[in-house]
RNA sequence: GCUCCGGUAGUGUAGUCCGGUCAAUCAUUCCAGCCUUUCGAGCUGAAAACUCGGGUUCGAAUCCCGGCCGGAGCACCA
């Protein structure tokens, strides 16, 4: 195979026999909702399949009760969240339904003397591992560990006295690859009903991992290189049980220059606090709320693609996101006038009429309509650069001159836009007097004013608020309520 | 302390495996100009990079060694 020129841009070809289809995972722990972190993950796992064929599985990797306890809503969010961004899973595992399995391969690897029970205590145990001694529970024989580790999952341990460990080579001048723990005792019931307190033993993630990942058939596996030690680990249970380990492939660590790291943890620590308003506040960076902000699943699978999978720690500007975003959008949104700040100008000689602009400068999608009287209201932000007799056009009405700064008025001077050319007028955009009050929550505050009546006629479109920025119609009620999307 | 990764313009990426065609790709950002009844879009132009030091070689972003910087693992988290 010739890799002399690169054939796509984005994702480098995985190494696949010709024919071959491939089975890749995501497999997230669902302690909270799915971020743009998670969306690598399910976006170039996914990409990967859809390229070869296979099968992409998503898998809950559930069986932390206590410390990274998940969270029933969602489990739901990821599974939404993925066909949102044409990601939907072929199959969908959780890890906390197959605990039995997981049990059946400790006994086995008991049985053929590469696990033992070990009751060392945490800072004991690290003792002889950094001086590379085996515990003293290492030599056990097999039936005395299968006898101990029927104590242990029958409850008569209790938490932190017992841990379930895999032989690997005590002496590995890798600290990290001596004898690690497969299983610990957890006490606490799991949040879902089907589990609940059925188990207080629970596996941890490498042993998990491993046996799944076997299990499932996976032929690749891409993950953060946070986990490399990981697969070194998992390779002793592979050897041990005559598998053969996927491929692998890693990605360098991800935050967000506008945000930082994204921990789950410490998200939904501020929600408690009432520093956000929940999981899908626009200031966030979970799917939920980008979803809502209109940033669409397109612009962020090719933001994903193009960034490519590298060992690299990176950190990302959401300008790119949204500048992909903003291509797709740009001839979709239709054009509205939005008043933030709003103050009244009264043009004292005017009389009432209709105007129509069109709903998009370039496409031909139509027009809108707008009754217009004698008063209409425009930003504050324009009134600062007003003085007597300034002259103003209105886009798309007409042109005026100011007659006073107080009350604000001015004079009809005509509708030409020749003259507003050639006195090179200021373009201010306006919203009649009589309009429909809109808020827009953006990541960089809250936005309150005045917009045109027929912005209520897109709910739940993206539109683009002339000389603001585009936001996507949350709500039209009483007050429309839109969500920033980007400039 | 031990171990493992990585380091190309502001940001992200291509090229690194199999040295020359790389005076280094593309995107985004920024700046300037054009265009436009939006400060959006579009168009044109510009700025901007191989972490450092040695070595191998006719030749190194690419191979080797060392330093520096960044990240990670050594958890009864995932």
């Amino acid at each position: 195979m010739s890799t002399k020129k690169e054939p796509d841009k984005g994702l480098k070809p995985l190494d696949v026999a010709e024919g071959d289809t491939v089975v890749m995972r995501f497999a997230p722990n669902p302690n909270g909702p799915p971020t743009l972190g998670s969306t690598r993950g399910i976006v170039v796992n996914s990409e990967y399949v859809k390229k070869y064929g296979g099968k992409f599985i998503i898998r809950f990797d559930d069986t932390d009760p206590q410390t990274k306890r998940p969270m029933l809503e969602a489990y739901d969010w990821y599974l939404e969240d993925c066909e949102w961004l044409d990601a939907k899973p072929d199959e969908v595992v959780i890890a906390s339904d197959r605990v039995p399995m997981y049990y059946d391969y400790a006994r086995k690897l008991m049985e053929m003397g590469h696990a033992y029970v070990c009751f060392c205590e945490g800072g004991d145990f690290k003792k002889f591992k950094d001086a590379k001694e085996p515990c003293p529970h290492r030599d056990q024989n097999p039936d005395t560990n299968l006898e101990y580790w029927n104590k242990m999952i029958s409850g008569e341990y209790e938490e932190k006295t017992a841990v379930l460990r895999i032989k690997t080579d005590i002496t590995h001048k890798d600290p990290a690859l001596r004898d690690f723990g497969a299983f610990r005792i957890v006490k606490t019931a799991h949040p879902r009903a089907e589990v609940d307190d059925k188990y207080c033993v629970w596996p941890l993630l490498d042993f998990q991992g491993a046996i799944e990942d076997h299990e499932l058939g996976m032929t690749h596996i891409i993950r953060g290189k946070d986990l490399m030690d990981s697969e070194k680990r998992q390779t002793y249970i592979y050897n041990y049980l005559g598998w053969e380990y996927p491929k692998t492939t890693h990605w360098g660590r991800v935050k967000m220059h506008e945000f930082g790291k994204f921990s789950t943890s410490g998200l939904r620590h501020a929600i408690e606090e009432g520093e956000y308003s929940g999981w899908d506040d626009p200031r966030l960076p979970t799917l939920r709320a980008l979803r809502r902000r209109g940033i669409l699943p397109e612009a962020i699978r090719k933001f994903m693609i193009e960034m490519g999978v590298g060992e690299t720690d990176i950190s990302l500007s959401f300008d790119t996101l949204y500048a992909e975003n903003r291509k797709i959008i740009d001839p979709k949104a239709n054009r509205y006038f939005f008043v933030w700040d709003p103050v009244e100008l009264e043009i004292t000689n005017a009389e009432a009429c209709t105007v129509t602009p069109s709903l998009h400068p370039t496409e031909k999608r139509g027009t809108r309509s707008i009754d217009v009287d004698s008063k209409i209201c425009i930003c504050n932000d324009d009134v600062g650069n007003l003085e007597l007799g300034s002259k103003l056009r209105l886009k798309d009405l007409y042109n005026v001159e100011i007659t006073s700064m107080d009350p604000l008025q001015a004079s009809y001077i005509d509708d030409s836009m020749d003259t507003a050319k050639k006195e090179k007028m200021r373009i201010i955009h306006w919203a009649p007097e009589n309009g429909h009050p809109v808020k827009v929550l953006a990541p960089h505050g809250e936005f309150e004013g005045i917009g045109e009546k027929q912005i209520t006629e897109e709910l739940e479109n993206v539109v683009q608020f002339e000389r603001f920025g585009f936001c996507r119609i949350d709500d039209v009620g009483k007050e429309i309520v839109a969500y920033y999307t980007h400039k």
